[in-house]
DNA sequence: CACACGAAGGGAAACGGTTCCACATTCGCT
DNA sequence: AGCGAATGTGGAACCGTTTCCCTTCGTGTG
């Protein structure tokens, strides 16, 4: 394989000039620039990206974790990071992180531990305190997009804002019987997404007054639409105390309810109404009224933020984010009614 | 940061012993190895895997480029990747591939060009002869899921055969007006997956004795649940020559369509049969009748292949997989029946 | 009892770049 | 004309491993 001092030879010049013509700063002559990079085509030079990290300490590579790939909301977000890496010519490394247990340990202790991220990107993931610790060692950023624990930087929609947003939507409405379908660990997790979207429609229960024998309940489910379908049967089920609006967690529980309730012949929006949270590529189609987020531009953003980390590396940290929420936006679509 | 000398040093051994105790292989005597090992859990020594790269020419890292990561199928392959990868050791870079152009020639000529990965798998991506020649240059293992091109090992689902059963189903139950919701390219492509169900189509329609004029037409949409809504409006909305079944390219296609019909009203199975393909998450829950196969085992099959070139690494390949086509299963649910 | 052989470990040379430092020009300015 | 700065280039050290080759023992074998 062709080196770089096999490129320099054939231009007539040192490795340290071929280096800096390729790559490196430095001063070189556009002349010998030229010269250099012809010979580097024609012998097919392709740089070691292995030796170039073992000298710099970089590595233009940066850590994915993420705890689902096939759900819209991560897959989106992933999408959205893997471009703006791309075209900042990193790469991504994806570490998909199941349930607290051993993998998970492991993707902190031994592959995270390396040093073959520049930074690392969790999304939406809660992360305990020896997982913090883990990365905290290293000395590489870490921005976080959604989920709890400590980070260098995060980037976060105002889930309690969306809960109660919603929530208020219905109220407005004219709904008084609302039911929640959150996500798992919503009540033991009050930090986490799922958590502050419950805590939000409960905020909005309660500024609205509205007398707790009157509220519906809460069900707790998997975040999918077939989680959303199972956790609405249950709920739509009980005929005695069946709620006229139901808030999801996500337009995919959403979609699941929506399906749930026609299978038992409930009309929506006229016995029911629904509203979810996403923007799901899939709501305009079953005119789903949502609160729509932008994860593909989150990814983005959260890419930004890497590379602006990256650059000041130990400069006081300006934050460049620190603060606004990430924008949501109410959608209304047919979904949502006036109660009969 | 701890070097390996550190804990050579520590243990009061040489660099060369300390590398074998922890890595390589050759002699070392269990007390001193576990004296090194206590060296190195002392001072949190941790090996740069670059310099290990460079020196060994092995990256423990593969690469997967994916033109989706937020279509059922194809997010489920990446789990299944991901988590073969990960008990492997090794890592997993991904490139999530867009359609012809720039960028995607920039992963082919550059990302991939470099030896930062010890193989690749592609999956799903028809790759033409420019980028199969980038990646025969390097001489990685290549190998491949789905799609067309060359590559050093292929593992496939027979989809031709996955046409023609799915349509066989329908000629069984007695319908003969037939359409067949395909995937885009899928006339342009024939050696595409979505070009050999619809060959596959083809085939059973023949070897029934069809004639053309009965024949319901082909639609090519986007391979998603709205391209199948859509895609299923247009099919269905011409009363003429309305089909009394339909074969969807996938299940989200085929999802898209059942919601079609019960939007122009057209009950299913009873006015309107419906089957799918790939075993999609939803199916069950749209009591879709489709051909399953499994993505995940997929994903990790293909990991199994790539270890095993890895290992024998221009060894005469015994061809480990060569051969028999993936398994698919058919799942008969409430989707399709007989034509009234 | 000599000898070969296997086990154990050390020294040093890679691997393929980047970058520090020194040196030689050329240039702009007073 | 003199001098410092800017520009261009080369030599060599260095990043952190692995691995080749060599030395030193101890031991089973002829």
């Amino acid at each position: 394989m062709a080196a770089i001092g096999d490129v320099a030879r054939l231009a007539g010049v040192s490795k340290a000039t071929a280096s800096r013509a390729l790559s490196g700063g430095g001063y070189v002559a556009d002349d010998t620039r030229r010269r250099v990079e012809a010979a580097a085509k024609e012998i097919g030079y392709i740089a070691s990206p292995d030796a170039a990290s073992l000298v710099t300490g970089r590595t233009k590579n940066v850590g994915v974790i993420i705890p689902f790939v096939n759900r819209w909301f991560f897959g989106e977000v992933l999408e959205g990071i893997e471009r703006a890496l791309l075209s900042a010519g990193y790469d991504l490394t994806l570490y998909n992180l199941s349930e607290p247990g051993p993998d998970r340990a492991r993707v902190f202790d031994f592959f995270l531990a390396r040093k073959r991220v520049d930074a690392v990107i969790a999304v939406g993931v809660d992360l305990d305190d020896h997982e913090v610790a883990a990365l905290e060692k290293r000395e590489k950023p870490l921005v976080a997009l959604g989920g709890s624990g400590g980070a260098d930087a995060r980037l976060s929609v105002d889930d309690r804002a969306v809960g109660q947003l919603a929530t208020e939507h219905l109220l407005h409405l004219g709904h008084t019987r609302i039911a929640h379908l959150a996500g798992v660990g919503a009540g033991d997790l009050p930090l986490s997404v799922q958590g502050q979207r419950r805590q939000g429609f409960l905020d909005a229960l309660s500024t609205a007054g509205i007398p707790p024998e009157d509220r519906a309940v809460i069900l707790e489910a998997d975040v999918s639409l077939p989680g959303g379908y199972t956790g609405a049967l249950q709920l739509l089920g009980h005929p005695a105390a069946r709620p006229t609006a139901l808030f999801a967690a996500s337009d995919e529980m959403a979609i699941g309810a929506i399906r749930a309730a026609e299978k038992l012949g409930i009309d929506v929006p006229g016995d029911l109404s629904i509203i979810g949270v996403d923007g799901h590529e899939y709501a305009e189609m079953f005119e789903l009224t949502t609160i729509e987020q932008y994860p593909g531009e989150q990814g983005r953003l959260a890419v930004d933020v890497v590379m602006a980390l990256l650059l000041d590396e130990g400069a006081a940290d300006p934050l460049p984010d620190s603060g606004a929420p990430l924008p949501t936006r109410l959608v209304v679509r047919a979904t949502t009614s006036a109660p009969r």
